[in-house]
DNA sequence: CAAACGTGGAA
DNA sequence: TTTCCAAGTTT
């Protein structure tokens, strides 16, 4: 695919810089593997790609190992219980995704005959995904020729061409040049590129310049500016809240008290002890008298955790609790079934809180950290 | 359009 | 310790 255009040679470059320098990940399909003629599954492109949304590929790899043995392929995932794919992704943090990830997976098994529509437009349709991932499916799995653009392409895009325009408003011509620079004969490539290019060399801090293949091009960095784009809005301060968690345990066999949050909202669908509503009064619910049931309820310190919008700390109390909580709806969960039992993280620190400060449990055997889910 | 929505790692 | 923020989507 030879191209003499003057533009198309940043194009020519990075490519060839990510020929060079791939990063090796699980879900991806190296440029020498593409070149040979393998393609993208498209079931492995959606799952990372949801699953890397505002993720780190760090935290992603293990979870996404997870998901590809337990459900290899759409069907396999439509055809699971929605409650053991939220077990699966406990721990991976914003829980929608996994609700939408299951809805998605039931209507391409369902209305698509398993296979993922093969353009951006209509893979915007399903739930989950949105301008980013279904571009990012389209060009990556089906080359289709689409600027893709997360935080990484908007980081590389606005130093390459000094955009002073704030976030989100700078996307309009963040895609405008894209669209200009866009190969038309390896747009999968491409897109994985730019952001293997964002995430190794053009980073947020100490951007690596002297590595970049597009430094004679960047206008940021012929002006030293490299760290001043993108140019984004100021974040608020973080409210403190406070609130109390009641952590049941039956005393015969170490279960514990879970039920489930509502299906939408803050860790929606997944399980808890008990709790009390989070407060941002510091003198909100919280003590052993906001316990959801009577109990002998000893104090267990502690757990704090950091949300994207505010900062909690919560009570742990813990009792010896043998019979069915009254007016109370959960479960027992056993100590051994913890893990896939869809606890977020601050769940699993109030467990894990109140299983290990707890008395001993002599004659009883029982507690002990909670395990992850695997 | 602004706000809600998790988590863990780096500086 | 605190702040920032990582392959965004939904409401």
């Amino acid at each position: 695919m030879p191209s003499e255009s003057p533009r198309n040679r940043l194009a020519e470059r990075l490519l060839d810089w990510y020929d060079r320098h791939a990063r090796d990940l699980p879900w991806r399909v190296s440029p020498a593997a593409r070149a040979a003629g393998t393609v993208a599954d498209p079931y492995r492109v959606w799952l990372s790609e949801v699953m890397l949304q505002q993720t780190t590929v760090a935290a992603v790899k293990p979870f996404f190992e997870r998901f590809v043995n337990k459900w290899p392929d759409v069907a396999a995932l439509a055809a699971a219980d929605e409650a053991d794919v939220m077990g699966a992704w406990a721990g991976l943090g914003y829980y929608s995704r996994a609700r939408n990830l299951h809805a998605c997976a039931k209507t391409v098994a369902d209305d698509f005959a398993g296979r993922f529509p093969g353009s951006a437009a209509r893979l915007r349709d399903l739930p989950g995904i949105g301008d980013y991932t279904s571009a990012a499916i389209a060009a990556i799995a089906f080359d289709e020729a689409v600027p893709v653009v997360d935080g990484n392409v908007e980081r590389v895009t606005t130093r390459l061409l000094a955009i002073e325009t704030p976030l989100p408003k700078a996307k309009v011509a963040i895609r405008a040049a894209l669209a200009a620079i866009l190969p038309v004969g390896r747009p999968g490539d491409f897109a994985q590129a730019m952001m293997d290019l964002g995430a190794t060399v053009c980073t947020p801090r100490k951007p690596a310049c002297v590595l970049c293949p597009w430094r004679p091009d960047c206008r940021a960095a012929s002006e030293g500016r490299q760290e001043s784009f993108p140019v984004k809005p100021k974040k608020s301060a973080k409210p403190q809240r406070r609130g109390a968690a009641f952590v049941a345990v039956r005393p015969s066999d170490g279960a514990i008290w879970l039920r489930r949050r509502p299906p939408s909202g803050l860790l929606g669908g997944m399980s808890e002890p008990p709790s009390t509503g989070w407060s941002s009064r510091a003198d909100g619910e919280t003590g052993a008298s906001a316990a959801p049931f009577p109990a002998a309820w000893q104090a267990m310190g502690t757990a704090a955790h950091g949300f994207t919008h505010f900062d909690l700390v919560l009570e742990v109390w813990c009792a010896d609790v043998p019979d069915v909580p009254p007016g109370t709806q959960g479960r027992w969960v056993l100590p051994a079934e913890l893990g896939g039992a869809a606890l977020p993280t601050l769940m699993r620190k109030v467990v894990d809180a109140a299983l290990t400060r707890r008395p001993s449990p002599s004659a009883r055997g029982s507690g002990g950290a909670v395990p992850r889910s695997g």
